[in-house]
DNA sequence: TAAGATTGACTCTTCAATCTTC
DNA sequence: GAAGATTGAAGAGTCAATCTTA
């Protein structure tokens, strides 16, 4: 998305507009937010973008990617949405898309009949080492070095932690 | 938004599992990506909730204060959504909702027949100021100190730099 | 009764097409 | 023709309600 950058930044202009008003003390915060915010706008548009012409989203992908990394290529659909931290309604839909691109199959629980699994097809699993080419490349164009990379996934850990989302 | 933590890092064990295998290399920027993601939702979550009962939402909030902050009260939507960094279309999604909660009226721009100035209503003025209340707590709530929020402030910077959002 | 999954209503987003005015 | 704004369609997310099975 080759949008035309601003001349500025325009989360540090409207942090200087926080601390102008008074607000001083949270102005960093706030600043963290948004740009987590414009950072995941970010990510998900170009992600998005390259997978576009595969089928695939990249929330979709994540389901595709925790399949294959699973032992037998099949999860229930609960399973997922507790690993993907995503509502049971976006696991539906996810695999609803899925199903319709013919990279999964929703197959019966074995033993517990309220479940559904959602099983990789071959085109399923062809298609994630496909899209993974893809996703690597745009991961390798963050432009961060390890460490900083590192840095990174550290502090929002602690943001992820302090928010419930599980035990540290 | 109480939603039971797990018992591990979800995010953590997906980095695990791209070293297993053979994925070294991007594992570390695909657990930042990840991280991102689920920052923002958290966060998008949290402020939601937060604004909900002042029939708000955190897009909107973010446009009430740019008006606030604005010298007259008001701009034209096309240099809200140059500011915000959204599309013309979200502009007016959110100029529609403010405008039908009172906090902002239409005014056709004095010079130029094309434009359009979404200006603040007295409603708005006072509801930002709520509004401002309960987000600094929720900023405040993120966790982190001084020093952690301004490395983690840099280093999206540097991303959205490399991305191309603005002249560094 | 509770768990698993689905559905429908709603919000926010993007994109493409359209309309008016410069 | 190009800029500013709106519209409609499609995707993904939430929540609340529902249906089936344990």
């Amino acid at each position: 998305v080759p949008r035309r950058g601003l001349s500025f930044d325009p989360i540090a202009e409207a942090e200087r507009q926080w601390r102008v008003h008074g607000w001083e003390d949270v102005a960093p915060a706030m600043a963290v937010v948004t740009s987590v915010m414009r950072a995941q706008q970010i990510f998900l548009g170009r992600i998005d973008a390259l997978l576009r012409p595969l089928n695939l989203t990249f929330a979709r992908y994540e389901l595709l990617m925790l399949l294959l990394f699973s032992r037998r290529g099949s999860l229930p659909l609960g399973k997922i949405g507790e690993r993907l931290q995503v509502q049971p309604a976006s696991v539906t839909n996810a695999v609803d898309r899925l199903e319709d691109g013919g990279f999964v199959r929703r197959v019966p629980h074995p033993t517990d009949g309220r479940a559904t699994l959602a099983e990789l097809t071959p085109a399923g699993r062809r298609t994630a080492a496909q899209a993974t080419k893809l996703v690597n490349d745009a991961f390798a164009a963050i432009g961060l070095q390890e460490q900083e990379l590192t840095v990174l996934f550290d502090l929002l850990r602690k943001v992820r932690a302090g928010a419930g989302d599980f035990q540290p």
